[in-house]
RNA sequence: GGCGCCGUAGCCAAAUUGGCAAGGCAGCGGAUUGCAAAUCCGCGAUUUGUCGGUUCAAGUCCGACCGGCGCCUCCA
C-alpha cells in the first residue's frame, strides 16, 4: 500500500515519499487571530488534522507546525497600511496582543471541541520578528529585494519561477487583478517584505530600515524554515491562499536559500453556506461557537469528513441533521461493544461473552475493514470512503450482536459471543475511527446500567417495575414509564435479552 | 481578462492508472416487539446536466453546449 497525495505544485497525484523518512515536516497556515474561528477554519484544520493523523498511523514521525498570525496582515483598501489586529484592537481600546492572544485561546478551545490534535509548535508571528528581519536582509543581500524609503519589496522579476505554484504568469495577470498600486514598486507584483510603520501604529519594531513591521507572507517563510528547515515535506493551507500568499512564500524562501521550499503542497477546498460563498462582507459566515449551539462538534467533524478535503463543503443545517443520525448509530454501536466488554470484565452474570477465539468470519471482516479503510486513505486521504468502511463494521458488529442475543434468549447458549471478537472490533473502531478519523472517542460518559450512581440505580428500579407490569400485561403502566423516562432523555429498548436503557 | 472546480437516486456524497455506479440520511417490504424504539435482512441510478467523439470498454479521456460555484482582494 502506498500513500498518494495530490500536489498543487504539479497538479498531479504523487507517491508520498518523505525527504528523511520516517520524519515528516508539515507546516500549515494557521489563523489570523482577530476574530472567532468559523466553519472555514474547521474545514481546513480538520483536513490537516486528518493528514497528520493518517501519517502518524502509517508510522511517520511528524512534526506539525501551525503558525498564529498576530501581526502583519493588512486590511482592505479602505484601511491601507493598517494592521488587521491593530485595527480591531483600536476599536476595543486594548493592546493588540491582548486581543490576539484572547482569540488564540478561543481558537484552540474551538479546535479542541472538534477533536483536533494540537500542532506540536504554534509559533506566533510577533515572536519571530528577528527571524523575519534576518530573512529580509538575506534577500536584500543576494539581490532579490530592494528598499524604498523604509519599505522593502521582493523583486519578482529576480525569481524566474515566480508563478509556478499558482500556475500563473505575470504577463497574464495584467487585466482583472488588483495589484496594490504603489508607485515606488518596480513591478506591480512585487510584494512587501517589510513595511514602514505610520506614526499611529502600536505594533512596530526597529529594523535596519527604521521602525516597521513585517509583510504579509514573510512569517510563514521565516518560521517554517526555523522549525522545519529550508526544505520540508508538506505545506498545507486553504485553496484561496495559493495566490498570492503561498506563491510569495515560495519565491522568498527559495530565493533566499537557493533550495526547494516545500515538497508537497496540499490545499483544502472552501466552505459555502447554502450554496453561496461564505464571506465576512456577505455577512453569512458562521462562527464555530454559533454552530456548536446547534450541533455536536463531533457531528460537524464527521460531516466535514464525509466530503473530500479537496471538494467544497456546503454548510447546510439539513445535511448536518442527516449526519447526526448516522453519527449516533456509529457511536451507539461502539458504546454497545464497550459496555458488553465492561460487563464481562466486571464479572457480571449478565455477560454474554465466552473465552473462545474469534471466529474466522470476524477476523476476516475486521481485516477487510482495515484494508478498505487504508485503500481509501492512501488515495489522497479519501475520508468519505474510509468512513464508509467504518459503517460496514458497525453493521457487521450489530449483526453478530443481534444473533448472539437471539441465541441466548432461545436458551441455546448463555455465552454465545466470543470476547475476542468484541475486543478485535473495539480495537478497530478505536484505531480507525478514533486515532485516524478522530470521530470515535476513547471514552464516553457512563450511560448504561453499569454506572454505579444513584440515578442509574433509580432507572434500574423503574425498568424493573416496568418489567413486572409487562409480565402482568399492564401495558398502560409500562408505556407510561417508558414515555416519561423518554421525556427525561432516557431511552428504553426491549430486546430478546431484556430491556436496556441509555441516556440521550 | 487569467486560473480552476462542480453538475451522480428525494437529499448529502464517493468511485485507484478508463474495467460490474461506495457509504450516509430519508423511503418501502420483511424479521423482531404487547405496541414502540433500536437492530438485522432485502429493495432504489440499465445509468452519471445535454449533444457529439476516442475506445473492446467512459461518471472517469477529448470537443461543444446548458446550468451552478470558487480563486485572482485580508480571508481557512
Amino acid at each position: 500500500m502506498t500513500l498518494r497525495v495530490y500536489n498543487s505544485l504539479s497538479r498531479e497525484m504523487e507517491v508520498f515519499e518523505p525527504l528523511n523518512p520516517p520524519y515528516v515536516g508539515m507546516y500549515v497556515c494557521g489563523p489570523t487571530v482577530y476574530g472567532d474561528a468559523h466553519i472555514g477554519h474547521a474545514k481546513s484544520y480538520i483536513s490537516f488534522d486528518l493528514v497528520y493523523r493518517y501519517l502518524r498511523f502509517l508510522g511517520y514521525k511528524v512534526t506539525y507546525v501551525q503558525n498564529i498570525t498576530d501581526v502583519g496582515h493588512l486590511t482592505d483598501d479602505a484601511d491601507q497600511g493598517e494592521d488587521k489586529v491593530e485595527k480591531r484592537a483600536k476599536l476595543e481600546k486594548i493592546h493588540p496582543l491582548q486581543l490576539a492572544q484572547g482569540f488564540e485561546r478561543r481558537f484552540f478551545e474551538d479546535m479542541d471541541k472538534l477533536n483536533l490534535e494540537r500542532p506540536h509548535i504554534a509559533p506566533r508571528a510577533s515572536g519571530h520578528i528577528p527571524e523575519q528581519i534576518a530573512l529580509t536582509e538575506k534577500l536584500l543581500a543576494n539581490g532579490h529585494a530592494y528598499e524604498v524609503g523604509g519599505n522593502v519589496y521582493f523583486d519578482v522579476t529576480s525569481f524566474p519561477e515566480y508563478g509556478k505554484l499558482s500556475h500563473r504568469r505575470l504577463e497574464e495577470q495584467a487585466a482583472g487583478t488588483r495589484f496594490e498600486v504603489r508607485g515606488e514598486k518596480r513591478h506591480p507584483a512585487d510584494f512587501a517584505l517589510w513595511k514602514k510603520a505610520e506614526a499611529g501604529h502600536i505594533l512596530q519594531w526597529p529594523s535596519p530600515w527604521g521602525l516597521g513591521y513585517p509583510g504579509w507572507h514573510l512569517e510563514c517563510s521565516a518560521m517554517s524554515q526555523k522549525y522545519l528547515g529550508e526544505t520540508f515535506d508538506i505545506h498545507g493551507g486553504g485553496l484561496e491562499n495559493i495566490f498570492p500568499h503561498h506563491e510569495d512564500e515560495v519565491a522568498q524562501s527559495e530565493a533566499a536559500c537557493g533550495k526547494p521550499f516545500a515538497k508537497y503542497w496540499l490545499h483544502n477546498n472552501m466552505v459555502t453556506v447554502n450554496g453561496q460563498k461564505m464571506g465576512k462582507s456577505l455577512g453569512n459566515f458562521v462562527t464555530l461557537r454559533a454552530a456548536f449551539e446547534k450541533f455536536d462538534p463531533m457531528v460537524l467533524r464527521m460531516v466535514i469528513l464525509q466530503g473530500h478535503y479537496r471538494s467544497p463543503f456546503d454548510y447546510s443545517e439539513g445535511a448536518i441533521e442527516a449526519c447526526t443520525v448516522g453519527y449516533d448509530r456509529l457511536v451507539s454501536t461502539v458504546k454497545k461493544v464497550r459496555n458488553e466488554l465492561r460487563k464481562d470484565s466486571e464479572g457480571s452474570p449478565a455477560s454474554i461473552l465466552n473465552d473462545g477465539p474469534a471466529p474466522e468470519d470476524v477476523m476476516e471482516y475486521v481485516s477487510q475493514t482495515k484494508k478498505s479503510f487504508c485503500a481509501a486513505m492512501d488515495d489522497d486521504f479519501a475520508s468519505p470512503a474510509a468512513l464508509g468502511s467504518l459503517f460496514g463494521l458497525a453493521q457487521f458488529s450489530n449483526a453478530i450482536f443481534g444473533s448472539a442475543m437471539t441465541l441466548r434468549a432461545g436458551g441455546k447458549s448463555r455465552t454465545p459471543l466470543s470476547r475476542e471478537s468484541l475486543v478485535k472490533i473495539d480495537e478497530t473502531f478505536s484505531l480507525l475511527g478514533g486515532d485516524v478519523l478522530g470521530i470515535v472517542k476513547d471514552d464516553y460518559e457512563e450511560s448504561s446500567n453499569a454506572a454505579p450512581r444513584l440515578d442509574s440505580k433509580l432507572i434500574g428500579m423503574l425498568v424493573g417495575m416496568r418489567e413486572q407490569a409487562r409480565k402482568n400485561k399492564n401495558f398502560a403502566i409500562s408505556d407510561q414509564i417508558r414515555d416519561e423516562l423518554d421525556e427525561l432523555g432516557v431511552k428504553l429498548e426491549d430486546g430478546p435479552g431484556g430491556t436496556t436503557w441509555r441516556v440521550e
